[in-house]
RNA sequence: GGGCGCGUAGCUCAGCGGUAGAGCACUGUCUUGACAUGGCAGUGGCCACAGGUUCGAUCCCUGUCGCGCCCA
């Protein structure tokens, strides 16, 4: 016998150890079965959970759980990223607290005192923490329940994968993808180094723009006034731009300026960069230090000077006075000294963007380096027709314009990263600075050897790539790829990619270049998006906030089950945000809870499945329509799954096991079970209902399993079925039966019955405990006969005592109306006769409205022969029903006075 | 500034041309032999606003307002 509630925790300890030592999740390449693939997400190797790691992958393993019971030789692919600016972070900031740094040039100018780290070291020291909190995140993904083939496991720094990042730089390398470029890049001070354009995010910030004024050279008292939001970046000015239209300084253009402070003299030139309307109408020009002024810069041949170190302190090209000053203390002293000299003309407050690194949380500096870049624009082209046509699809499908939109806009890609822990770069150079980009050290000597003629010192480049470098070649290279693995042929391309907005380009996007390139196929058919998942006021989650809904504290409380569940139902949301209130993983639990004690229900009445049983020879009309209900139940689900309808999927469970199987069937048939219409051993009618009852929750168990993997297997297992069959995770998806439109009918005519009666007895107060005759009053044969099949359980769901036909409805009785037949419920003593007035004349009163809501319709000759004959058809139908109804009513009303 | 999405019950959200729905909350009632993590019955909506298309608009189109996200 089951227990009285459902206790997720020892059950899920022990299914999960269970299905993975069985080999429940591996995948068989070497099956017949067609495959279905889904490579995760990788999550950061040293993260942990969070909510939006319980949704992604809560999705992923329902599609993975389902397509293994359709009999698809299932493959999801798990492994872990090794995140190198975030990794780099957390164990950077771990040392510190130690009083160790690393030592980067001009790091010990900061921290003299500190023990400082050489690449080696730190890199030993990334290697602890990875083995130390490396398992956390897949120990946290086994516990949501995520059936991956975990002897799959791969991480972006194994040996394999690190080769195929190798191979892939290489030739892209030599294919002339990949280039070394001297550019501005989005420099983070904070962490060293260059980030890529995704990697900076705006932020409104409330400063000032300060207006400056620049003498004209030969004059003085002429200026020019420049508006700018950074007066530190004046040392580094070596031009003003104005419009050339614009008559308050057309006249100037051409002739120069004297930079204050430094005393450069810099040209004063024609752009339609700069707006007349905006600030004074003159930008000053730092080509160094801001994109816009670079291109700028370059029209007019400016030169460039940067006046910053890696630091974003001001550097040598600066007058001796600033030098080593930080960018923020170079502003206050900047602005100081020009107000002193009288050259401030005004100071507006200014709220304007201002880019942070995403992960230093710092403002990034516009930098001039020499970075390496792939074309992104090139490897774009590919993936975009492929978008185009349809070899991949997006859902929903706004999801393919936001791809187009950044994809057909594309800037080079920076795929180098000043830090220690990644890819090392597979460039070698020269004394000369000639570059050997091989896959080793030995093919780099080699071809150094035959360009110089001799054996050279060769020095390795020591920046690292991108993490979303390797991420980009993810689906290929962690089936094996470059190898030609018999896992790559067979699931290559992946079926589904199941991820977030926030990542369609950082990541989506680029395994769409690199699988194009690498592999020639599109790296998934379908890209599956879904929002973020929000607090419930919409807020993003963050730990400054303090709104952090950790998924690990509601699966502890409520079970893995019921925040899949949760989850899943919230993913249809158009919105980008998926707000969680806790009170829906409440709700989903005691979703579990209900169907664990329908369970329950059924097994002390002795539900049990006979061998061999047909459901197609039950003969009763309840487990009839209940068989065609569970059919209707199975073929909705199935379709929502196929069309990623997640939450239609989810409500359309819980609708069919609360709504429909605990609420009706169970209910209805309860007369059978238990009542003494059979013997206690049995009897056609209960020995029909107890298989019925049975193979209904079997099946029902199959089809949730997706969702709420660990209470349907231990279900399946209590009702007996693993010992015969295995587990249920290995079970196939259950085959819809033929529906049974006839018990549709005829249980619509009973549920109906049974809720008026409910009604009308709950709104005249009529205790519970009452039991009512009832007199039926104008009933045809049809209702005899489904009055005699549903007795019992009419009886006790509507508390009836007695049902018989009678010619009148006798005084003073509760009326009900259903179809053609009247039912009188006498009450007399226990109702108050103007109450049950009362509610006859609202009833009246609501089929009225609606029969003259739709005799307006039908008296619009417009409506009548413009719309589609079977909505008039519908239409004429619903008013005479109504109208039967409303005169039924309309007698029992006056019955009741007489 | 450009693009996209969202404004539906007190709250969180489905629905998206023809009877406005769910969960939670709320009200009444019931320890009915599965379940009070429950049963039964209810209350609650100018479907943001204004135009347009249509026989008919919560749904399609345009605009306005409010909120959010992405890209400059």
């Amino acid at each position: 016998m089951l227990d009285k509630t459902y206790d997720p925790k020892e059950i899920e300890a022990r299914r999960y150890p269970e299905w993975e030592q069985a080999g429940a999740f591996r995948a068989h390449p070497e099956s017949a079965k067609p495959p279905y693939c889904i490579v995760i997400p990788p999550p950061n190797v040293t993260g942990s959970l969070h909510m939006g790691h319980a949704l992604d992958n809560t999705l992923q393993d329902v599609l993975i759980r389902w397509r293994r019971m359709k009999g698809d030789d299932v493959l999801w692919q798990p492994g872990t990223d090794h995140a190198g600016i975030a990794t780099q972070m957390v164990v950077v900031r771990n040392l510190e607290q130690e009083g160790v740094g690393l030592a980067v040039e001009g790091a010990a100018r900061n921290d003299a005192n500190k023990k400082l780290l050489s690449r080696e070291e730190f890199l030993a020291k990334v290697w602890e923490w990875k083995a130390f909190s490396g398992g956390t995140i897949t120990g946290q993904l086994r516990r949501l329940g995520a059936s991956c083939d975990w002897s799959r496991e791969r991480f972006t720094m194994d040996e394999g994968l690190s080769r195929a990042v190798l191979k892939v730089f290489v030739d892209l390398y030599k294919a002339g993808l990949i280039y070394k470029d001297l550019r501005l890049v989005n420099w983070d001070p904070k962490m060293l180094t260059a980030i890529s354009d995704l990697e900076v995010e705006s932020r409104e910030v409330r400063g000032s723009l300060w207006y400056f004024k620049y003498p004209i050279e030969g004059s003085t008292d002429e200026f020019i006034v420049v508006a700018t939001t950074r007066p530190e970046t004046m040392l580094g000015d070596t031009g003003i731009a104005v419009h050339p239209d614009d008559p308050k300084w057309k006249h100037l253009i051409g002739k120069h300026a004297v930079l204050p402070l430094v005393g450069r003299k810099i040209r004063i030139v024609a752009d339609e960069y700069s707006d007349p309307e905006k600030g004074s109408g003159a930008v000053k020009i730092t080509p160094a230090h801001d994109f816009n002024d670079f291109e700028v810069g370059r029209r007019h041949d400016l030169e460039a000077i940067n006046i910053f170190d890696k630091f974003a302190r001001v550097n040598e090209n600066a007058p001796e006075k600033y030098r080593g000053l930080d960018r923020f203390d170079a502003r206050k002293k900047i602005v100081a000294e020009m107000e002193e000299l009288g050259l401030v003309e005004k100071i507006e407050p200014h709220t304007h963007a201002v880019p942070y690194g995403d992960r230093g949380g710092v403002p990034v500096e516009p930098y001039l380096t020499e970075q390496w870049y792939a074309d992104a624009k090139k490897l774009a082209q590919e993936p975009i027709a492929a978008a185009r046509d349809g070899r991949v699809k997006f859902v929903p499908e706004r999801g393919r314009d936001e791809f187009f939109r950044w994809m057909e806009n594309i800037q080079p890609w920076c795929v180098s990263r000043q830090l220690w822990w990644g890819h090392q770069i597979p460039a070698w150079y020269g004394p000369d600075k000639k570059v050997f980009v091989e896959l080793t050290e030995e093919e780099a000597k080699a071809a150094a050897l035959k360009h110089y003629g001799k054996e050279v010192a060769l020095e390795r480049d020591p920046d690292v790539l991108d993490t979303w470098f390797s991420s980009a070649l993810w689906p290929f290279s962690t089936l094996g790829w470059p190898d030609k693995t018999p896992e790559l042929a067979k699931y290559y391309p992946t079926n589904v990619l199941v991820t977030g907005w926030d990542i369609l380009f950082f990541w989506v996007a680029r395994m769409m270049m690199m699988g194009m390139h690498f592999v020639k196929e599109v790296p998934f058919r379908t890209v599956y998006l879904h929002g973020l998942v929000t607090d419930e006021k919409g807020q993003k989650m963050s730990k400054s906030k303090g709104n952090v809904i950790d998924p690990l504290e509601l699966i502890d409380k409520y079970g893995a089950d019921a925040l899949r569940f949760t989850v899943m139902s919230l993913a249809a949301s158009q919105a980008g945000r998926l707000r969680l209130a806790p009170a829906r993983v409440e709700g989903s639990r005691n979703f579990a809870t209900k169907l664990w004690n329908a369970t329950r229900y059924a097994e002390m009445n002795g539900a049990a499945l006979p061998k061999g049983f047909d459901p197609a020879t039950a003969k009763l009309t309840v487990n009839k329509w209940m068989l065609g209900e569970l059919a209707r139940a199975n073929t909705t689900i199935d379709t929502a799954l196929a069309e990623f309808r997640l939450n239609d999927a989810a409500t359309a469970l819980y609708e069919f096991i609360w709504g429909v199987v605990c609420d009706w069937y169970v209910e209805l048939t309860k007369p059978i079970l238990q009542g003494d219409a059979n013997s206690s051993e049995g009897g056609p009618e209960k020995d029909e209902t107890r298989a019925v009852t049975a193979y209904v929750l079997r099946e029902t168990v199959k089809l949730l399993h997706p969702v709420m993997p660990f209470i349907t297997e231990e279900l399946w297992d209590k009702l007996g079925h693993r010992a015969e069959h295995g587990a249920l995770i290995g079970q196939p998806w259950p085959v819809a039966p033929a529906l049974e439109p006839d018990a549709d009918a005829e249980m619509g005519w009973l549920v109906k019955l049974i809720s008026d009666i409910r009604s009308a007895r709950a709104e005249l107060n009529v205790p519970a405990a009452a039991k009512l005759r009832m007199l039926v009053v104008g009933g045809d044969g049809t209702t005899a006969k489904r009055l005699e099949t549903h007795r019992a359980a009419i009886e006790r769901l509507a508390r009836i005592e007695g049902i018989e036909a009678a010619s009148t409805a006798p005084k003073g009785a509760l009326q009900i109306v259903v179809g053609e037949a009247t039912y009188a419920l006498p009450v007399t003593d226990v109702i108050d006769l103007k109450a049950e007035g009362a509610r006859l004349q609202k009833e009246i009163k609501k089929l009225a409205d609606e029969v003259a809501k739709i005799d307006a319709k039908l008296g619009n000759a417009a409506f009548v022969s413009r719309a589609p004959e079977e909505v008039v058809e519908e239409q004429r139908e619903r008013r005479s029903q109504a109208e039967q109804t409303r005169e039924r009513l309309s007698t029992a009303l006056e019955r009741l006075g007489s």
